[in-house]
DNA sequence: GAAAATCGTCAATCTAGTTGACGATCTCGA
DNA sequence: TCGAGATCGTCAACTAGATTGACGATTTTC
């Protein structure tokens, strides 16, 4: 019998850090596997909001729920790696907006292909439906409180 | 219609990063409303690691996933919060072992009363059955790699 | 008994965030 | 229209929580 089938009863805080920290892990080094080694655990979201198209370093913090400062340290950091640059200035002469790279676009994607994978290995051991049940109830509880979903964060 | 119902497509490892987050927030959030404020949010593993019997600052940090120093810097906010203190030393004149203060076990159980409410919350949301499944899923993939489950880490 | 491993700590460094302040720019109402 | 106030991005200083590397003191192993 293995360990799991006793453990039932852990705090779901301590599963949630484990299974996030375990996803984010095998992502990057699959990523640093391919070649994609310059990649801080914290580009991840950023790279997903950018996706739509250009945003502000103050709309992005407002996104992944931190200050505007942490944001713009973010953006330098992506800026010099290569994967966002200054897009076009709108009519706000303050706003200095931010879109990905080509090389940053290469990277979203190839991180979205291998997530996905991730998450078909989640749906091989628990099935197809169990899956769906989990994301919706965790979508439920995290935005029962004002029905809108809340920023992320990379956490602690 | 709530916002919620069209995300259900988000990556599991945002929910997983808000849902964590979250209920550490609101633990910490009740904890100070309770008058405990000056708990930090690295504590609470360790606490519960403690509660079971004293321990070395090494074995804590293989619990936790972490360098013996940084369990060791661990420690030693708790020994200066009075949550922790130098217990018996054992045979081994290496070991410098750590137990909780009567503060300490006053502190975790308080938690404890408030964490459980917070899972009542959820169970309330999403019904104890789909409450049950979700911590049973989660185990379930989280030890399917060795069949143990890994040692936990406050995250980033 | 000597070699190797382990325990705890010190020191330096890193990542990722915070608060506070500030100049530049935009918006809105008297 | 113009001045008060809000917002944008950045600078600086700080904090929390981790890392790696080194080392003396012990213990274990052969």
């Amino acid at each position: 019998m293995s360990q799991a089938a006793d453990d039932v009863q852990l705090p779901l805080a301590r599963l949630f850090a484990i299974a996030y920290r375990q996803l984010i892990t095998d992502l990057h080094a699959e990523l640093a596997r391919r070649g994609w080694t310059d990649v801080r655990p914290a580009y991840g979201f950023a790279l997903l909001a950018l996706r739509e198209g250009p945003l502000s370093s103050s709309e992005l913090g407002v996104l992944m729920g931190m200050t505007k400062q942490a944001a713009s340290k973010l953006v330098e950091a992506l800026l010099e790696a290569g994967y966002a640059r200054r897009g076009e200035t709108t009519g706000d002469g303050r706003v200095r907006p931010i879109e990905l790279t080509d090389h940053g676009r290469q990277l979203q994607e190839t991180a979205e292909g291998i997530y996905t994978e991730l998450e078909n290995r989640w749906a091989d051991v628990i099935g197809e439906d169990r899956l769906a049940a989990l994301r919706a109830d965790l979508v439920s509880v995290i935005s029962a409180d004002d029905g809108e979903l809340p920023p992320v964060r990379p956490l602690w």
